[in-house]
DNA sequence: AATGAATGAGCGTTCATTCAT
DNA sequence: GATGAATGAACGCTCATTCAT
């Protein structure tokens, strides 16, 4: 199973304490996050203020700089450790799972339901990572490598199974997959996450495995 | 055949000055455009300036309130007018094809093809859509169907020719095709636009049609 | 004669013209300076603040980073331009006159005349030279540098003449003299500038020649 | 003998306790002032920061505030009781001697011997009395009062013993002595206090008393 | 007494926009 | 039309000071 939100709630804050140090006053450490993720979410990051975040965090605006060094810190932060555990998590899931269809599912899954879960993060995440950006860049660089890497491993491991085909442009079967998957969050954040996104899971990965042509028209075959 | 590229720069500029109905002095207008979408390219909208872009340009500052109404505006008509142009020729390209097959293989070629041709437009556009931003929402929302409308007809079409298989959830696939070409497009990007990205259409085509499981494999098929 | 003061004042601001090479809009480049020295002197650099300058000028706080790169580039500028004609004043000076004696009373008179012409300009060069700051070490340095070889020049060639003794400690001569003179400057900007500084010059030229012993007293001889 | 360092040091502390009446953990008032002290010699006083002081001293910044009303009263502080010791000292230092040359000779030694010792002292004495700054300012002009005050008693002296000529202009010589004298430290300190600066005080007397003049010339006579 | 997290006023600086020339 | 000097609101950030522990 994949109930991967119920794992990050219950200990998400926990271990942040431990990423951070900070003890005990680490709850106005996530505070803070929280708030500039919110915020970064309704305004994006250059339209968003310090004193906005402040004010969501309910603290002043000189405690954001006990926490972070600058606003750009606050972005890397984000990305350094909150996004970090979520593509962590990806990596437990696929490695609950045994075969690459299993594993694919779960990771789908699993994607999908953590953006579900914190949609400020989505939205954040979405933006930035298709900024031209210094700021993040090597962070973003990093986090999608690990997500590709995961993919990369479950088509190869489908193709010694037998169940994914051998024929494969492997580098644009990746983004193939990132791609869609990406799209499919972007348009459900931009309806207003009226709809349950873990739903297109199943569909999706039908499309990744059978594609769209129809296997009795010869045509399609090779 | 796909030369799209062609078609639009062979009339690009005279097409712009009819939108524009400036007629005369419309040189200047293009000018700012073009330089705007350098600049916004290279640091991202909110960090461009007005005199970054009037420099590149070559004029004052000034000048740029003479062609448009604020900041804001420079995005909007890139949006509106520049932009806009690209998806009419994709529309252009499909309706030059007869069967489902070839036209999703011309809209995938001139959509490469297009963005590979204006990089600028291309990072201004990927940033764009990916943002939570208010100002140029409607512009991308109206576009972004203006291509899911051609290839949900390009599905249907193939699904009435026998070649796309009937049982598909339209809506999904829809965003499945756009957002794997996108991301094959933000990874070329980043990559620093070094490869032929047009070379990817055919392989991402195939993914399209026929997925990536071995339809030999009987836990595949239906 | 050594009526310096009307030398500057006749082509002060022409002079800063061409330096600066702004042409006409050099009025303001002018105003902000002036203003910037008048509340450098009230407030000191640090206590200071742009707006107050820019309230002192009649500009707008914008306004003065169209003239200046940021706040410590308006003390470099005083540093580089303004003050630094007052030194090349004082060798103009010199060089007008024959005898070691009469050098060393223009120069005196000149350096005290200045600084009473332009009690801003004296507020803030006492204070800043004696500041452990890096901000315009280098600009001081060379300056004093400045001052301290015209005294050397000065004398050396009393030395030659016969008008000054020969058995003395160069480089201590050169500080004893500078010194004094800054120290009569510091008393007359505490007491408010009530009295006429340059009245002091020839009573101080008289201790720096003679000093306070008694020649008589056989004790003070050598 | 003007051993005056070693006087000081020898019951600095105790008489500090005095001065300060708070007995017990007096200890940390002296920390504390020792540390503003060389943080602002470092940094300067606007510059430094309680923070940097509090680090420096190795208490808390809270700690600070026990024993100084403010970061002003620091400095109020430093002046009323650190460097007032010194020009006791001066006093002590004068009275020790007989005749007018051995007074000025004693003072003049124990000034750069004190300020050569304490370095830290020195540049802040040396900043804020060139500061046109109403924070200390009555206590710079008390204990300036008091040097001159020394030296107005050494000349008068030495008028009456013969040893010193009778027709100046008290009230300049004083200057001319304490700022030949503030010059000598200055320059020392610019320097990096490379060099020795009590054996300044020999040379800089000889020419306080005979001046830079050559007596066998008749036109440096009155 | 001692701490140091929290505060928020205040500053330097930027930049979209205006308007006199 | 074209200019670019001038504007001033707004922002990121600092740091003296307070106060609950």
């Amino acid at each position: 199973m994949n109930e991967c939100s119920f794992i990050v709630r219950s200990n998400g804050s926990k271990r942040r304490s431990i990423i951070n140090g900070k003890g005990k006053s680490n709850n106005k450490y996530n505070r803070i996050l929280e708030a500039a993720v919110k915020v970064f979410a309704k305004k994006g990051f250059y339209q968003a203020t310090i004193s906005q975040i402040a004010k969501e965090a309910g603290v002043a605006d000189g405690t954001i700089y006990l926490y972070f060094k600058n606003k750009d810190d606050i972005l890397i932060q984000f990305f350094t450790y909150k996004t970090r555990q979520v593509f962590d998590l990806f990596r437990q899931e696929v490695d609950n799972a045994q075969n690459a269809a299993e594993k694919l599912r779960n990771l789908i899954r699993c994607h999908l339901a953590e953006f579900q879960r914190d949609r400020n993060m989505a939205i954040v995440y979405q933006a930035v990572t298709r900024q031209n950006d210094q700021l993040v860049r090597n962070e973003i660089r990093e986090m999608t490598k690990l997500y590709l890497d995961i993919v990369a491993e479950i088509v190869e491991q489908g193709q010694a199974e037998g169940t994914i085909r051998k024929n494969l442009y492997l580098s644009l079967v990746k983004r193939f997959i990132l791609g869609a998957v990406d799209e499919v969050i972007n348009t459900w954040l931009r309806s207003g996450g009226k709809y349950d996104l873990v739903s297109m899971a199943d569909p999706l990965i039908d499309l990744f495995i059978r594609g769209i042509g129809n296997p009795e028209n010869s045509s399609n075959s090779q």
